[in-house]
Order: C-alpha cells, then sequence, then structure tokens
RNA sequence: CCGCCUGUAGCUCAGCGGGAAAGAGCAACGGACUUCUAAUCCGUAGGUCAGUGGUUCGAGUCCACUCAGGCGGGCCA
C-alpha cells in the first residue's frame, strides 16, 4: 500500500518537526485536499495550533515545512491559503510502486470476526427488504477481506419460531378450498393437498432459483393464515398446537412416515400425530431455506455456516445461559405484577436503559418458553466463545455438510451442487464434528439486523456485559439498516400485474412509502424482481446492439448487469435511510448506477485487447514501468491514479462508520474520472510511444484497481461486453 | 410521555474523527458517435444545506431548542 506508506510517513515527519520545533505533541493524519492544485495530501493542523503556540497559522507551517525532513517520494510541500501545508507527491514514483503491487495485497488481518446476515424466516420467498440485508451483509465481508480479516459468515435459521409455524397451520388447518388456491390447483381432500404439497419441496440441495418455487407456493399460503387468525379467533389455537408440537421435535419421525402419518390422521380424522407435525414444520423452514439460498447465489451471495435455532434449543445452549444469568443475578422470576410467572432481566442498573418506564425485559415467559431475545442472547454468548458449561468447556454444535458451492471468481457465478467448499449446517449432534473445525467463538461479531430490533439487540449486548464480559460486549456490534419500502406507484404496479388487491386506504397509498408486509402479501419478491431486472437488461444489450445479429453469452451478460443494477442500488443509499423502492428508478441503467461502473471496466479491458490486436502491446509491467521515470503526469491522469491508491483507506473508514455509501461513491467517483479520461487521451490511436507508455501504465493501474473494487469488494461482476 | 433516525437543487440521493469555491444522477435545454463500443463525454440552468440560537480562526458537519416525517419502548421477532 504505497500511498497509506507515504502518508504515514508523511504525518511522521510532520509530528517530528512539531516536536523539535515547538516541542509539541500530537497525533496527526493528512487530508487529500479537494482539488489536485492544492497538493495530493494536506495538513490543516497549523490554524488550530495558532491560538496554543500564540503564533500564526502561517509561520508555523513555514516552520514546519523547513524543519520537516520530508521522506522520499514528496516533490515538493508549499504553505497555501490561511495556513494549509500542502503536499505534492512524486507522481511517476507512486505509479510506478503501484504497478508493482499486486492489486489484491491484503492489509492488517487481525482476528477472527464474525458477520451474520441474511436471517430470513424460512417461512417464504424472500423479498427486496430482505436483499438489502443480504447486500450490505455481505459487503461487509468483502469489505473486511478486502482489509484482510478472517471472516465467518453465519446465516441464522429461525426454524422453531412462529412463522414456519403459520404456514404448517395452513396446510393443516386451512379450509380445503383456501389452501387448493394458494397451491394453485383443484379443490381435493386435504390428505391430497397435503401430499402436492410436500411434493413441492425442493429436490435437489440447493434447486435453481424461480418464482415458482416452493418458497413462492408459502408466500401465497401465509398470508391467507395470518388474515384467517384476524377473521376466527379459534383459529389461533391451531398456531399453538403446531408450535407445542415443534417444540417437542420429529424424534425420528423422518419425511416418508410424516406423510403417511398425516394423510392417516386425515383419513381417520384424528388429530394430527405430533412428531409429525414437528417433522413438517421442519420440511417447510429446510425447503424455504434451500430456496433462499438459491436465490442470494444469484446475487454471489454464499455462507459458510447456517446454524439453526432448533439446535440452540435441543442442545441447552439456552439453558446453560440462563443458568449463567441466573448465577450471576441478572435474572430474576416475578412474583406478581404483570410480568408474574416470568423471568426478566433488569436492565434498571444499565444507563443506557434508565430512560425506559419499565427496564425489565422478559426473556423466558409464564408458559416456561423462551422469547426470542432469549434464545439470541444464547447464541450470541456462542458467538462470542462465551457459552461455557459446568464443566468448564465450551458448548458447541454438532455440524453436517447442508450444500456445497463453487464460485470460479470473486463476484458472479455462485454455483450450488458442486465440488467446492461446503456450507455446513449445525445439528444437535454433537457427535457429528465439524468438518472445516472451528466454528464460532469470534473476537468481534457484527449482526446484521435491521434498525426495527435495536432495543432487543442492545438487550443482547447488555446480558454479555452483565455476565462479566464488558469487552466482548463492546466487540459485538448491531449494524442496523432502516427498512425497503414501497413508492406507491410500485405498489399499484404490483397489484395491476398480480392481479392481488391489497385494499390499502387513501391515506397510506398518500405517503411517501408503504412498508412491505409478508403476513398481508405486500412485497416486492427477490426473485421476481431480479426476473425484471435481467429482462431489462437483455432488453437494453439487444437495443444498442442495432441490427446486430446474436450475442452469445446474452444471458450471462444481462445477469451481470442485473446483478450491478441491484447491488450498487443497496450499497449507494446510507443505511439510516428507508430505500423507497421504485421501479423506473430500479431499472435505470444510465448514470449514478452499477453499470456506469461495469462499463468503466468493460471499456478499459476492450482498450487492452485492441491494443493487443492493433500494436502487440499490453500492460505496463514492472520492467517498462522503470522507463516512466521523470514522465510528464498531467493533472487528470494523475487524479485517477491516485483514486486507485485510495482504496485501503476508504474501505477502513466505510468498515469502521458501517457505511458503504463511501464505496459506492469512491467506485463513483474513480469510474467517472475514467471515463472522462477515456475521451480525451486515447491510447491505442496515440502515436507517441512515451505518451501511449505513460497512459498505458496509469490504465494498467486502473483495470486492476476497478475489478478489485467492483468484484472483490462491491461483489458486482464485470461482464464480457455490454 | 421517553429514546433513536431522517430533513441538502423540481425529483432520488452523496457529502463520516469541523477545513480550501456545497457535489452526483434523473428531469430540462444546447452540443460531441467514419473514433479504444455514446450504458459515455462536454456545456447551460437550478441551493437562505428545515428553522432559531450557540461553540470555533472556520459549521451542511459539533451543541441546545423548535418544526415536520419515520421507527422503537410486546409474555412478536
Amino acid at each position: 500500500m504505497p500511498f497509506l506508506e507515504i502518508r504515514t510517513r508523511c504525518a511522521d515527519a510532520i509530528a517530528t518537526a512539531l516536536e523539535t520545533e515547538f516541542g509539541h505533541r500530537a497525533e496527526l493524519r493528512l487530508e487529500v485536499p479537494p482539488r489536485r492544485e492544492l497538493g495530493d495530501l494536506a495538513w490543516p493542523g497549523a490554524l488550530p495550533l495558532a491560538k496554543v503556540l500564540r503564533r500564526a497559522p502561517r509561520e508555523i507551517a513555514e516552520w514546519v515545512l523547513a524543519a520537516a525532513a520530508w521522506p522520499e517520494g514528496v516533490q515538493r510541500v508549499e504553505v497555501a491559503g490561511p495556513g494549509f501545508l500542502n503536499i505534492f507527491l512524486d507522481r511517476p514514483r507512486l505509479l510506478r510502486q503501484l504497478l508493482a503491487h499486486a492489486p489484491a495485497e491484503g492489509g492488517a488481518g487481525g482476528p477472527k470476526t464474525i458477520v451474520e446476515h441474511t436471517n430470513i424466516n424460512p417461512n417464504k420467498a424472500a423479498h427486496i427488504g430482505h436483499l438489502r440485508n443480504a447486500v450490505l451483509g455481505d459487503i461487509l465481508v468483502r469489505s473486511l477481506r478486502v482489509l484482510a480479516v478472517p471472516v465467518e459468515v453465519q446465516n441464522y435459521i429461525d426454524d422453531t419460531g412462529v412463522q414456519v409455524a403459520d404456514v404448517v397451520v395452513g396446510v393443516l388447518h386451512l379450509p380445503e378450498p383456501e389452501l387448493a388456491a394458494a397451491l394453485g390447483v383443484e379443490i381435493s381432500r386435504r390428505d391430497e393437498l397435503v401430499v402436492t404439497f410436500l411434493e413441492r419441496l425442493p429436490g435437489a440441495e440447493v434447486p435453481a432459483a424461480s418464482t415458482r418455487d416452493f418458497d413462492d407456493l408459502c408466500w401465497e399460503i401465509y398470508p391467507r393464515v395470518t388474515a384467517r387468525y384476524e377473521a376466527d379467533p379459534d383459529f389461533a389455537a391451531r398456531r399453538d398446537e403446531v408450535l407445542h408440537a415443534v417444540e417437542g421435535g420429529p424424534g425420528q419421525v423422518d419425511r416418508d412416515q410424516a406423510e403417511f402419518l398425516l394423510r392417516g390422521a386425515v383419513i381417520a380424522g384424528e388429530p394430527y400425530p405430533e412428531r409429525a407435525v414437528a417433522c413438517l414444520a421442519g420440511e417447510v423452514a429446510t425447503g424455504n431455506l434451500r430456496c433462499h439460498l438459491a436465490t442470494m447465489a444469484r446475487l454471489g451471495i454464499a455462507y459458510d455456516l447456517l446454524p439453526h435455532e432448533s439446535d440452540i434449543l435441543h442442545l441447552g445452549f439456552w439453558r446453560q445461559a440462563f443458568e449463567m444469568l441466573k448465577a450471576c443475578g441478572a435474572v430474576r422470576i416475578e412474583s406478581e405484577g404483570k410480568n408474574a410467572g416470568c423471568w426478566v432481566m433488569s436492565l434498571a442498573a444499565s444507563p443506557e436503559f434508565a430512560d425506559l418506564d419499565d427496564p425489565d425485559k422478559i426473556l423466558v415467559r409464564s408458559n416456561g418458553t423462551v422469547t426470542y431475545t432469549g434464545k439470541d442472547i444464547a447464541y450470541q454468548l456462542w458467538k462470542l466463545g462465551l457459552l461455557v458449561g459446568p464443566d468448564g468447556r465450551r458448548l458447541d454444535f454438532g455440524y453436517r455438510s447442508f450444500a456445497r458451492w463453487t464460485r470460479p471468481g470473486p463476484a458472479l457465478p455462485l454455483r450450488y451442487g458442486e465440488e467446492g467448499t461446503a456450507l455446513v449446517r449445525t445439528t444437535s449432534d454433537q457427535a457429528e464434528a465439524s468438518p472445516s473445525g472451528g466454528f464460532g467463538a469470534g473476537a468481534r461479531v457484527y449482526n446484521v439486523i435491521d434498525v426495527r430490533q435495536s432495543y432487543p439487540q442492545r438487550v443482547v449486548k447488555e446480558a454479555v456485559r452483565v455476565l462479566g464480559h464488558a469487552e466482548a460486549a463492546d466487540s459485538s456490534t448491531h449494524f442496523a439498516y432502516e427498512m425497503v419500502a414501497l413508492t406507491p406507484a410500485a405498489v399499484r404496479l404490483i397489484e395491476q400485474s398480480s392481479g392481488h388487491r391489497f385494499d390499502l386506504s387513501d391515506e397510506d397509498m398518500g405517503k411517501a412509502y408503504i412498508e412491505m408486509s409478508g403476513r398481508r402479501g405486500i412485497g416486492v419478491k427477490a426473485d421476481e424482481f431480479l426476473d425484471v431486472l435481467e429482462s431489462a437488461a437483455e432488453d437494453a444489450i439487444v437495443s444498442r446492439l442495432g441490427h446486430g445479429g446474436e450475442v452469445a453469452d446474452l444471458a450471462d451478460r444481462a445477469r451481470a448487469i442485473a446483478v450491478g443494477a441491484l447491488r450498487y442500488l443497496m450499497a449507494r443509499q446510507s443505511r439510516n435511510r428507508v430505500l423507497a423502492f421504485d421501479f423506473a428508478e430500479a431499472l435505470a441503467f444510465e448514470g449514478d448506477t452499477g453499470p456506469y461502473l461495469q462499463y468503466s471496466a468493460v471499456r478499459a479491458a476492450k482498450i487492452f485487447e485492441k491494443l493487443a490486436e492493433r500494436r502487440g502491446e499490453g500492460r505496463v509491467d514492472v520492467d517498462e514501468a522503470a522507463l516512466l521515470e521523470g514522465a510528464a503526469i498531467d493533472d487528470e491522469l494523475w487524479d485517477l491514479v491516485l483514486q486507485c491508491a485510495r482504496r485501503h483507506e476508504v474501505v477502513a473508514q466505510a468498515v469502521a462508520g458501517l457505511e458503504f455509501s463511501l464505496l459506492a461513491q469512491h467506485v463513483h467517483d474513480l469510474a467517472q474520472l475514467f471515463h472522462k479520461l477515456y475521451h480525451g487521451h486515447p491510447v491505442v490511436p496515440e502515436d507517441d510511444v512515451e505518451l501511449r507508455r505513460l497512459r498505458r501504465a496509469v490504465f494498467t493501474v486502473f483495470v486492476d484497481e476497478i475489478r478489485v473494487l467492483l468484484e472483490d469488494l462491491l461483489g458486482i461482476p464485470i461482464p464480457t461486453e455490454m
């Protein structure tokens, strides 16, 4: 990282000069000035020092300039304006250094970091809101990897929750005509409908993504169930029955047996056997999960581990966490009042929660079941390696391979079902050892969860703290982001194309945005939207061809462009603003969009292609780079070089603030600089050998950098052509 | 009632440990394709950075208050 190095050396030089000249010690940081005529690095520190040292700021800057031992690589230093110290770098030198460095060279490294993201309830198809979570989480993972931090990616599966139970209730108890309608089949007896439902489960480990999958089927069933809960209070009792069965677990009952038992119960008119119901719930969760993996694979998003909530329960993780909380007095059972019979964690002692009217959070309900927050505490402790049994050993899951995936490059394509990396799920059998070993026990943990869950996330963190792990609590970060909502125009469009009526009030439709709701079936499914994006990209490619013939890899190109558009859309908006989804805006491929970035990479690659073809020249290698010494690099070329050098700084800042709009902005600026140069600095037609070499050198640095930024960092694939 | 977030061009948004002249894109208008592909580029126009007060050599950025909108404060997650 040549730029980081010279930046640090200049800062050191200034700090040393300040100390010897004025006896002043200070941590200082150099900025990159807004315009190149103001230099490449700047120190504004003389201004605030003026008061302390009782001297004019310009005078201080002059002193520092004269006294500092400027490192090699600094061409000249000036005092400017009211007292800025502007540093100009040796341009050809930095360019040569960049050419000598491997593009993906890492940084600091560090201890293992766990990122938990996606976490979609496995009871229906993913919608575009889930994509925001997954894309932000994935970019965090990629950013950490660019900084050479070892990362483990976990996708938590809430397979024993209410939402999965609701779909099971639908299959077992929704009136036959409604269930048949949701399934899209003729009305028949329930046992046949149950079979039809089970037949729709994915056959493969991870199926090819589509909008007619098992998760889409559940998408139809779920809102019908929630609607019936409201209409028929007795129906809600069914949910409790199912939840109770799920909690007991399926035992040894497998899918075939479950099907047999459920059919038998229908025919005999008897209650459903609990183990069969639990098995059905498990199949629903796993079936949806497999579909979600397929959806995320379209975006190049992969995981290392799928921790299941059922395993946290069955392996007694919660029991152990509960004992730990009791042992340190963090929880107590309420004997009276509104929380009578519940185990609560008191937050009164924590200043963070001082403002709450009711500073208690229920972890165990009066009926003895654990809340989600309770289970999350156990999970968080495990992630941090702090869940320790009475024998002093770390509690751990059993593990089993869930699917295999492969990805030839850093971005697309990601394929499941091929030899490659194992995606592992947890199991309740600790005899099943981890295939790769060593999951969990991260030194730092990020939970990518939407902002509405800030309160329970604070509770989880506080639990870690009161258990005596203040440092671990501080290393636990809730990566909060705002929801994705729909513009009224988008809702109307969905109503038109789907034929569904959401019956929203005029007041709702008058708002700036409308919240999506899986419960009501209001939303844009992820696969649906990706399909629309891909076909729009195909249209754009074809229309730009004129009447030119066929494109061999049309589908691949369209896929890359669709993914680029979507990922950039998610990255460029800062995380704490509601993303109001609008089709017209999301389908734009021009301007400040993913394809704009991709096009810069494609154009750059094309230059080298033509260069090889017409002049037999290629990239500028280290040997040829030596010829660049003393080259006159104009401001425009230099801007691009400098921007290419700033990756580490930008990524580190983005991770520190969890703000990826900074990354988006950085890559956009870089692409913009390139597109401008493209017009004014031709390479192939340039006959001057020296000038051509310089441009080749700058574009060599650019091609490498834009590839890292798009593919490695943002997960945006670069198409062959556009 | 309390807490958090948001308010920047007609629209959608950047602007991040205060720093040099407020930036993109879309929409509007005018220009550039026999060229390394125009998903691009150049130009014009468009702003009391919600408001008021404060801190500072310097505030869109920090502090206080006000206004407007959103989200939380569940034995849902």
